[in-house]
DNA sequence: TGACACCGACTACAACTGTAATCATATTGG
DNA sequence: CCAATATGATTACAGTTGTAGTCGGTGTCA
């Protein structure tokens, strides 16, 4: 039914929290945010209310207080980002974007080595 | 000097085609543009008078029509922005981030050899 | 039992975005 | 020369985002 949401830098934070494991408590998921941005608490809450009203995360009343959890994976929201990155900076070209990354010393000698690993594997 | 200024999506596609070809006028960029996208003319320059404020383009008077050339390398933009996104959808791990791409059938076979390539070269 | 802390609901508010319209002026085709 | 047109400047306006504050109800510790 939900047709995508879109989500803000800020609300992914959220969503990503949420990912991590659910549900939780509006104050277990302020807490968290709280402590890894400097988020104030009434912000997070604020948070939670816009991405139940985009339908991004649903909640039930536990006892006198609600618990929070994803409606819509997380798969789903990184295809969308990336895609929409991917046209917006590169042209929608991916060759130009791994250049990019590659050549921008975003890779660890690791990553290069689990990336040549994987296009082994997903090569023929 | 300039801190790196924070364009939207749309101003970004605005600066792309000057990225692509500049200096330009407006009515130049609006033709790009109203084709590309179906921006009204008065949207482009909304942008372009935006832009200009922020500090990511400049223009010189060519008559009595100005023209516009950027103000900052695409490159920098590229920079700010693969960092964000990376950051803010795969937790800044980059592996994952290529997992996505290779798994998700955005690369084509030539992307998959050019990464192979690249890989290559970096690698030792 | 009374002050206080917390909860969810609602409100605030400025900056940024997308998407133009209006206005004063300069240019131009007729 | 004058009306139509194009330009840059200024203004509009609603929706989104970041960042909270207020309000009324409830549970809690002293």
């Amino acid at each position: 039914m939900t047709n995508d949401p879109n989500i803000s830098d800020a609300e992914w934070e959220v969503m990503n929290v949420l990912w991590e494991s659910s549900p939780r408590t509006a104050s277990e998921v302020a807490d968290q945010l709280c402590e890894r941005m400097q988020w104030h608490p009434k912000t997070v809450k604020t948070m939670l209310a816009r991405l139940v009203k985009k339908g991004a995360i649903r909640f039930r009343a536990e006892g006198n207080r609600y618990s929070y959890r994803p409606a819509v994976s997380r798969e789903k929201f990184v295809r969308v980002e990336s895609r929409s990155f991917l046209d917006r900076v590169f042209g929608g070209q991916a060759t130009p974007m791994l250049v990019h990354f590659v050549e921008n010393g975003d890779l660890s000698d690791d990553d290069l080595a689990s990336l040549r690993e994987i296009l082994e594997r997903s090569g023929k």
